[in-house]
Parts: C-alpha cells; sequence; structure tokens
RNA sequence: GCAGGCGUGGCGGAAUUGGCAGACGCGCUAGACUUAGGAUCUAGUGGGCAGACCCCGUGAGAGUUCGACUCUCUCCGCCUGCACCA
C-alpha cells in the first residue's frame, strides 16, 4: 500500500465537496434541523490563528455527526469585518479599508477552506456588505423607533497624542495601545441603546437556556441585580430631598450619615447655603482628575470631605445627620447618595472610623466597634424603634411597608448593567442612519433608502476634536431633512463592532433576502440556534448585546422566540509551547498553514481535538502533532488487513459497541480527547488482532470521519464501501453488547490489591471466590490470618477482610 | 477581600452513584529492520528494589469506610469570576 499522500487526498475531497454542494444546507423545511453555530472570525491581517480551528474543528464534528444522523444542517460562516485594526492599516497605507477586508478575507476564507470545514460557504455573510449592514441600520432604526436608542453626554476614552477617540479595548493600564500615551477622558455626546431595560429579563431567561455554569455566573454578575429600596431624606431647612438607594432598610435607624457622590447635583443647587463650597470644590476636581484606570483600583484608603451648612433627617427617627462627599460613591449606580450605616457596612465603618462619626449598633451579634456586623441571617434587631426583636428579613419586610404607607421610600431594584454607549468616532463602521434637523430634531433616513453607505473618501484621518472622520466630508453630512424638506445633517459617528455581530446568526438563515434581515419561515425554522461555541471573552460583551437585540427583535415580532441560543459552550486558549500567550513578540506563534503542508488538515485538527480538555487552555506541541499523524498513517495502513465480514467478529464485537457508544456521547459533551482515546485503543486492539473486517472498518471510519474527513472518506472510496462516507448514517449501539463475557477484576485483601482473577459476569460469588482463594498471591497474604468478611462486587472486586 | 473551581507520572491528560490509579498520546529506554534514521515495527516505562516478592504513591494532614483520586474537616498552592455597585 502506497504511503498516505495527504496533499493529494485533502485537496481532492475538498473539490468534491465543493463541486457536489455535499455540505450545502437544503431549504427543505420538513426534516429535522440542526444550527451549529461558530463565532465569525475577525478577519485580520495576521491570518488564521490556531486558535481558530479548535471551537471551528469541534463543532464541524458536532455538525458532521448531525448530518449523519438525518438532519438537515445549519453550518455557517462569515466575517465580523468592521473594525480599528482594519482602520488604521488603512490610515497608514492609504488603502481603502474596503479593499483590506477583502483581501483578508479571501485569505481567511482559502485557509479555512484547506481545513475542511463543512460550512455551507453559500450562506457566507459580512457585516461591512451594505446588503448586510442595511438592516443592522434597520434593527437601529427599529430601536429608535422604540425609545430604546438615545443620545447622551458621556465621557470617552482620548488619546492626546493621536488626537483619537479610543474604544476601551484600545485601553491598556490608562495608556493609548498605539502610542502608548497616558489617556484622558472627554466628554462626548453619544448615542447609548438602553439595555439596561432589559436587565431583567437577561437575568431570568437565563433559566430557559443551557449555556455552561460559568456563563450563566458571569452574565449574572455583570447585570448585578440587586434588591431594596429607595428611601426619601429630607435636607433640613429646605424643600430639597436626597433619595437613596440601600439593599438594607432595616438598617434605617443605624444609618448616622449620608455620603453623595462628587457628582452630585445638591452640591450645585444648594450652593448658596454650603459654607464651605471652596473645599468641596477642590475636593471634586481632585475626584475628576482621577482616570477611570485609577478609580478602578481596588480599595483605596477612603477619602471625603463634609457638606457643611446642611444637615439632612432620617425619615424614622427625624435625627439630624450630617452629609458628606466620598468618591466611594458612584454617581453612575443607584441615585449616587447613600444612607450610612457604619455599624453594618464595612465601607461606611472605615469612612466612619477615619473621620470619627458615630457608629450605632441596630441589629445584635456582632462586635461593631472591630467591624461592621454585615450579617441578615442571625442578627437581631436592637435600636430600632418598632423593628427592635426582629429578625433582619422580616425587618426588611416592615420597615418598606411602613416607608411606602408614609410615602418615605419604595421598593427598589437596581443594576449594575449600564446603558450601551453604541457610538463610535470612526470611520469603519455602519453610518448611523438619522439625520439631525433644526426643526424636526434627529429623523429617521426612511426605510427605503438603507443602507446609508460611507462615502468614499482619500483618507480616513481622525479630526483634531475628537469628531468621526466622516464629519469632515460635507457633501456627505449635509443632506435633507426627510420630514420637512429642510436643511439637515448626517449623524457622522458609526456604530460599534458589536452591532453586526448582534444579529448574524439570523442572517445565515436566509442571506440573500432583500425585503427582510430573513424570512419569517426560514426564522422560525431554524431558530434557535442549537449549539453555539464561543470564547469566554465574549460572555459579557457580545453575548449579552445579541440577546439584547434578539428579545427586543421578538417583542416586535421580527424572531419566533425570546432566547437566540438554546445552548452555549466556551473553548480554552491554544497557548505557545512555553506555555504562554502565543504573540509575535514572545516568538511562539504557529502557524496552521504551516501544520497543514507538513502533516495535513486531518492531522492539525485530530490534534487540536485531542490535545487536552476543550474547555481548558493547553500549550501546543509539536510532537503532539507528530504522534496524530502517525495515528492517521495507521489509520490509513488499515487498509491492508481488511478482511470480509458483515457483522463483527466476537472477539471486537464488545470492544466496537462501546467504542460507538463512548465516541458518540463523547463528541456531544466536548470530550474529544478521550472519544479520540477510544479510537486510538480500537486501532492498537485492531492491530493486535492483526485483521479488520470491513463492517468493522465501516463503523471504525464512521466514528473518525467528522474529526479526520478527508483520509475517511478516501478510504471509504478506495475499499468500495459503496457511496461516499458523508451519506452513511451514523451507527447505534447495542447496550447488552458493551459489556464484555469475562473480565479480570482485582483481589484485595483487607483493601489491598493482591492479585487479578478472571470471571464471567455472571458469575455467583462462590465461583468467584474459589477463583480468588486459589490466586498464590491471595494466599500468601491469607497466610495465618482469620477471614472476617468478604465482599464481592461482580465485575469489579473481591475484597477479602482478614485480621 | 468575597464566591466558585482545580491540584493525579518527565509532559498533555484518563478514571468520581467509592471498587485493579495513571486509559490514550507525547517523551524516554531497549531491541528489530536498515548504508543511515529525526521513518517504521516490537517490548518496556509512577517511585523505591536485582526482583514475577514487598513497600510507597493522586498538593499536605486528619477522618468516615471492607475499600477513598472520588465523601467530610483543616491547611497550602494555582486558576476563574466579582471587587468601594450601597
Amino acid at each position: 500500500m502506497a504511503r498516505y499522500n495527504f496533499r493529494a487526498v485533502e485537496k481532492k475531497w475538498q473539490e468534491i465537496w465543493e463541486e457536489k454542494q455535499i455540505f450545502k444546507t437544503s431549504n427543505d423545511f420538513s426534516k429535522p434541523k440542526y444550527y451549529a453555530l461558530v463565532e465569525f472570525p475577525y478577519p485580520s491581517g495576521e491570518g488564521l490563528h490556531v486558535g481558530h480551528p479548535r471551537p471551528y474543528t469541534a463543532l464541524d464534528v458536532v455538525a458532521r455527526k448531525r448530518r449523519l444522523e438525518g438532519y438537515n444542517v445549519l453550518f455557517p460562516m462569515g466575517w465580523d469585518a468592521f473594525g480599528l485594526p482594519t482602520e488604521n492599516y488603512a490610515i497608514q497605507t492609504k488603502i481603502h479599508p474596503a479593499v483590506i477586508t477583502e483581501r483578508n478575507i479571501n485569505r481567511f476564507r482559502e485557509q479555512l477552506k484547506s481545513l475542511g470545514f463543512s460550512f455551507d460557504w453559500s450562506r457566507e455573510v459580512n457585516t461591512t456588505d451594505p446588503a448586510y449592514f442595511k438592516w443592522t441600520q434597520w434593527i437601529f432604526l427599529k430601536l429608535f423607533e422604540h425609545g430604546l436608542a438615545y443620545k447622551k453626554e458621556m465621557p470617552i476614552n482620548w488619546c492626546p497624542r493621536c488626537k483619537i477617540g479610543l474604544a476601551n479595548e484600545e485601553v491598556v493600564d490608562g495608556k493609548c495601545e498605539r502610542c502608548s500615551h497616558q489617556v484622558e477622558t472627554r466628554v462626548k455626546n453619544q448615542w447609548m441603546l438602553k439595555i439596561t431595560a432589559y436587565a431583567e429579563r437577561l437575568i431570568n431567561d437565563l433559566e430557559l437556556v443551557d449555556y455552561i455554569e460559568r456563563v450563566k455566573v458571569q452574565q449574572r454578575n455583570w447585570i448585578g441585580r440587586s434588591e431594596g429600596a429607595d428611601v426619601i431624606f429630607k435636607i433640613k431647612d429646605t424643600e430639597e430631598t436626597l433619595t437613596v438607594f440601600t439593599t438594607r432598610p432595616d438598617t434605617l435607624f443605624g444609618a448616622t450619615y449620608m455620603v453623595i457622590s462628587p457628582e452630585h447635583p445638591v452640591l450645585e443647587k444648594l450652593k448658596d447655603r454650603i459654607t464651605n463650597v471652596p473645599e468641596i470644590a477642590a475636593y471634586q476636581e481632585q475626584a475628576r482628575k482621577k482616570s477611570e484606570f485609577e478609580r478602578s483600583q481596588l480599595v483605596r484608603e477612603k477619602t471625603g470631605v463634609p457638606v457643611e451648612g446642611l444637615k439632612a433627617i432620617n425619615p424614622v427617627n427625624g435625627m439630624e445627620i450630617p452629609i458628606w462627599v466620598s468618591d466611594y460613591v458612584l454617581m453612575t449606580y443607584g441615585t449616587g447618595a447613600i444612607m450610612a450605616v457604619p455599624g453594618h457596612d464595612q465601607r461606611d465603618w472605615e469612612f466612619a472610623v477615619k473621620f470619627g462619626l458615630p457608629i450605632v449598633e441596630v441589629v445584635a451579634g456582632g462586635d461593631i466597634t472591630k467591624e461592621a456586623y454585615t450579617d441578615i441571617d442571625e442578627g437581631v434587631m436592637v435600636n430600632s424603634g418598632f423593628l427592635d426583636g426582629l429578625d433582619v428579613k422580616s425587618a426588611q419586610k416592615k420597615i418598606i411597608a411602613w416607608l411606602q404607607e408614609k410615602g418615605l421610600g419604595v421598593p427598589k431594584v437596581n443594576y449594575k448593567l449600564r446603558d450601551w454607549v453604541f457610538s463610535r468616532q470612526r470611520y469603519w463602521g455602519e453610518p448611523i442612519p438619522l439625520v439631525h434637523c433644526e426643526k424636526c430634531g434627529w429623523v429617521p433616513v426612511p426605510e427605503e433608502e438603507l443602507p446609508v453607505r460611507l462615502p468614499q473618501v482619500a483618507n480616513y484621518e481622525p479630526t483634531d476634536t475628537g469628531e468621526s472622520p466622516l464629519a469632515k466630508i460635507r457633501h456627505w453630512v449635509e443632506t435633507t431633512c426627510p420630514k420637512c424638506g429642510g436643511y439637515a445633517e448626517r449623524e457622522t459617528d458609526t456604530m460599534p463592532q458589536w452591532a453586526g455581530s448582534s444579529w448574524y446568526f439570523l442572517r445565515y438563515c436566509d442571506p440573500h433576502n432583500d425585503q427582510a434581515l430573513a424570512s419569517k419561515e426560514a426564522l422560525d425554522y431554524w431558530l434557535p440556534v442549537d449549539w453555539y461555541n464561543g470564547g469566554m471573552e465574549h460572555t459579557t460583551l457580545h453575548l449579552l448585546y445579541s440577546r439584547f437585540w434578539h428579545k427586543f427583535l421578538y417583542d416586535i415580532g421580527v424572531v419566533p422566540g425570546p432566547e437566540p441560543y438554546a445552548k452555549r459552550t466556551s473553548h480554552g486558549m491554544i497557548l505557545g509551547e512555553n506555555n504562554e500567550k502565543m504573540s509575535k513578540s514572545r516568538g511562539n506563534v504557529i502557524n496552521p498553514d504551516d501544520v497543514v503542508a507538513e502533516y495535513g488538515a486531518d492531522t492539525l485538527r485530530l490534534y487540536e481535538m485531542f490535545i487536552g480538555d476543550f474547555e481548558k487552555s493547553v500549550p501546543w506541541s509539536t510532537e503532539g502533532v507528530r504522534g496524530c499523524k502517525r495515528f492517521l498513517d495507521r489509520v490509513w495502513k488499515l487498509m491492508d488487513m481488511v478482511i470480509p465480514g458483515e457483522a463483527y467478529r466476537p472477539e471486537l464485537e464488545a470492544k466496537m459497541h462501546q467504542t460507538i457508544k463512548k465516541v458518540s456521547q463523547d463528541y456531544e459533551s466536548l470530550k474529544f480527547n478521550t472519544a479520540i482515546a477510544a479510537l486510538m485503543t480500537l486501532l492498537n486492539d485492531v492491530y493486535h488482532t492483526g485483521s479488520i473486517n470491513e463492517a468493522e472498518l465501516k463503523t471504525f471510519l464512521i466514528l473518525l470521519n467528522p474529526v479526520a474527513p478527508h483520509i475517511t472518506e478516501e478510504i471509504w472510496e478506495r475499499l468500495k464501501f459503496g457511496g461516499m462516507l458523508n451519506e452513511q448514517s451514523w451507527p447505534t449501539w447495542d447496550e447488552a453488547k458493551t459489556v464484555e463475557k469475562t473480565v479480570e477484576i482485582g483481589v484485595q485483601v483487607n483493601g489491598k490489591l493482591r492479585g487479578t482473577i478472571e470471571v464471567n459476569v455472571d458469575d455467583p460469588q462462590e465461583a468467584a471466590r474459589e477463583k480468588a482463594l486459589a490466586n498464590e498471591a491471595v494466599q500468601r497474604a491469607l497466610d495465618g490470618k482469620t477471614i472476617v468478611k468478604e465482599i464481592y462486587v461482580p465485575g469489579r472486586i473481591y475484597n477479602i477482610v482478614v485480621k
């Protein structure tokens, strides 16, 4: 048998699959469907990374298995192609980003095709294609119509050297990623999307989906729901009030002062009554200067100044309490003001100790001279008037009812989640399809005029003012108001990269539709995505954003269900051989093209699946790749060992059924490494047997096919097994036949292994006992001892307890 | 700091309704074939030991059990998430 020529074989099958459109998804909506999805890549100039094929192969395995199981499978691929690297490269080279994008996409597509993925390439989408982003803009307009898009003053990251607004991901340790200059904050009017309106549903509906637990946990943390009450405090001798959000209304009697954030508007409003304005102004200035980076540093020493001239009234006991300003209270969460209960909140406790403020115990059970007592399960209310003697939970109910009755408070739920800053002052993104008219305000571009395309320009340099480069293109900016026909200007901000990826999986269902983002029939049939695999780094941004858009589209009747993805899993990273993150600067980058050229696509696929636990990071190993190549060479040589036979031979029957079971189950649960190990074990057994019959080989090839599709098709063809492998059915196993008739079990004496015996699985204890006692090593261990007890677990162990 | 998870050979990793620890692969050792071998094949490979005896061994220590990688407690280390969110 000739050596396996993987180059020729892989090329041959890739051409056949393409020519015969083997993996083209059928539009026959009567068949059972399966929608397998992987995150579409950003087609960078670097080309494919060895990290990409890991998740792609994993779901390719699932997709190929599903086809063999008779499903109509949608397994698509596309390009998330708007983005900064392309734009920056365009600025440097003066080449249009669309040209660069096309070049990069062609490279990526070719690389992916060389790996033999079973994508339906006829459904490819590209977020930068006007026919695609027309619908991105359309969704934005729907959000705008429903009041979920609004404009607001928001701080952005600004690099004074590059004179450019930076996305958060371009800011590294508070510095500009490109020039390392300290990033400043600039306030700009930004488009925002009201994702907070969906916070509750984004949490609750996690119950409807099958996501790995760490994804759910991360989303819940990110949304950060907390229940409590808004409580109104009067400011003495004024008409003003301060509303605070608290999760511990039960401790209201222990509120001995209030703290407001430096940005709190009451400071401006009551300026005339405040007697230490300069001191406060100085503190505000100090807080303002702290960059986002410094502010996010963990637990610093608390700082603050009192607001002199103002006193608040504690609504439960009428006590006058001081008001302080401190930057540990954030304007962006709750109301920007808190009631401080130093006895039962550690932050307030630290603050009170530092500034000598009174600490009152209202929940007995701890020692508040040492630290705040924050327990809510054991404590009993004290010093709290009508709450005394209650446990914390009952006190909470009672005080909220009391506050509501008096009009001093209401139950309230708060979220850490903020609205989504949707503007970018950049060129290479979807234009926001709105025009601003002096008379009519913000007016949507009419649907029939979509898409709003990017103007062709000579260069993409940002402006000095932090405006989008589009602002300079006057002939594009200046337009007429669709409503009144008067002069109007286009919005020059573009959308963030997260826009196009928030709905791309919908487009795959019906990618060439020019009447709708996809037809209703296609969406009804294909949704939800049955299995979506992607990186953990997308859990709180992309995944949450796309769930939000999907819920909105569900609300306006565009999609059939409230959740886009039925199941979400995540893969680990592939590290360099030195166990560090792969990067050019570390010099440990492995190029998949090189691996394919030297070992072949099947080997790369096999290796990436065998490399280790799919969900964990693993270092690359060139030696490991060779081992996988060796395995495939051994598979190839099976052709020299084939003998006729339409049924599994008795000596391999149990092994065959065991392997079918193991591989079938492991492919479903991300345990590709053990599935492949099982196939390797079977191959070793076959080699020891010296031959493999046709029935055994057919099953073996089908099981291996999803991971190594080229070599298995080739062998199938050469042995004339009939048709193509991809037209066969997934093998089934018979549970009863997975059990070997005789097994070797261990014999223990006092729990220590002394020997092994071979027994029939259904042997009674007596038969096993006889064999166990006949064992030489066992006899030695029993010598001179008295048997106290014997434990026999059929098929597992025979344990003899002696004295 | 809080929450969750994980610690198994030289390496990646198997095995948990408690039942022969180290599957599978890499690496390594010896041998075969060979002009050669970084190809291929065969055998071996947790440690100690000359050894088919025996002893030790799943981060450390204790406990439950006939029996513990698996269950319980304490400690150590690593990873992930959250981190002034009231």
